[in-house]
DNA sequence: CTTAGACCTGAATCGGGTCTCATGTTTGTG
DNA sequence: CACAAACATGAGACCCGATTCAGGTCTAAG
């Protein structure tokens, strides 16, 4: 599998777009690649042209899935200016790519036994960078100091639960406004944010 | 399924063991009922006898689980008298829960897709007790005041993430102490504990 | 228009799983 | 001790899925 023509990269790319519906929808085990393929629109065969197995493609999605959330996080919270409002518009950010992609939270919950490595990395990145975020805030005196490590897995099952709960059993409805104001005191509290101005 | 002799209740009990044992080691779809049978000692067609599909003795597997961290979190929260003592301590119960039992991780985060509805009682179960002592504790001034339900979720979160990144991911060891100081500190903040002293 | 190489296909192979059932064994009671 | 009710067994009926492969089809360059 070295290059692709433009053909090869379209069907590639229509496999793997496949693959994280019917993942979503049906979990990693009902998922069969006959299903993928249907749904591609593609012949069964021509799966392992592209992908080596069942568990690759898994793997591929769930990074895909990783990096596009990491950016759109990023990209949201570079536009607050204290670490609260960062905060605050990351999480904004995470739920709404929870809602439109609830394939995040339905695929990383298999990954614990289907590909327990590819779960670590998922983890690892999303706190590796907010780490360096939360330390550099504690540094400046704008949150409470602290092992930002602690913190920042903190925050992120926050998110994950509260998402859990009011995003994906609400039938992955945005977040009702009064829990996401309720969320926001919640974590301006766990953050230990400071007021800087003297 | 209706009166069990000694003798049925015991291989029964010996069923839900292995059944624990084996989910937690391999996970919803690697364990067969052969892999469970075997671990209990027991024949195969034994275990229709008892439970009528491999769904069904899940299910029940999840909910004991539940009633136990249940009752140890219960049991050791009671000792406090503070609300953030009693927090504290329940998490302490959860985590050492945890230690002992990695099968409540490994296996609820399966039952996404292999029994939603089991999924949602385990989680709803958790915050019910849970936010009704939160209520009470702002009613009281103990903790800043708002919306119980989302507070209590995102503890329950708290608890997860960091229960999964420094014991199960530790070998299930206990958590270092350090980790556990810093944590107590983030949780005080997150209920918004006040002095309450005069 | 030809043709090499890339791309596509789905039937067939192979392995494994749940659940049933016909047949035995154990236990407690009269 | 006899025997009904409970309990136990494991072979096999039945089903389904990942992966392979031998044989087409498409496409772009000459």
């Amino acid at each position: 599998m070295k290059q692709l023509t433009a053909r090869g990269e379209r069907t590639r790319q229509k496999l793997l777009e496949a693959a994280e519906r019917i993942f979503a929808e049906l979990g990693y085990h009902d998922a069969s690649i006959v299903k993928i393929t249907e749904s591609a629109g593609v012949g069964q065969g021509t799966f392992y042209l592209y992908f080596s197995s069942k568990k690759q493609v898994f793997d591929e999605v769930v990074l895909d899935l990783n990096s596009r959330v990491r950016h759109a996080m990023t990209e949201a919270s570079e536009k607050g200016t204290t670490r609260s409002e960062r905060e605050l518009l990351g999480f904004g950010a995470f739920f709404r790519f929870t809602a439109e992609h609830p394939a995040l939270y339905r695929i990383i919950r298999q990954a614990e036994f289907v590909s327990p490595e590819t779960l670590i990395t998922h983890y690892e990145r999303l706190t590796s960078g907010y780490v360096t975020g939360l330390r550099q805030a504690m540094d400046a005196g704008e949150i409470a100091d602290g092992d930002p490590e602690v913190l920042a897995w903190s925050l992120m099952g926050i998110g994950e639960l509260v998402g859990m709960r009011w995003i994906l059993w609400n039938g992955e409805q945005a977040m009702p406004e009064a829990v996401f104001d309720e969320l926001a005191r919640i974590i301006v509290r766990t953050i230990g944010a400071q007021d800087i101005d003297p």
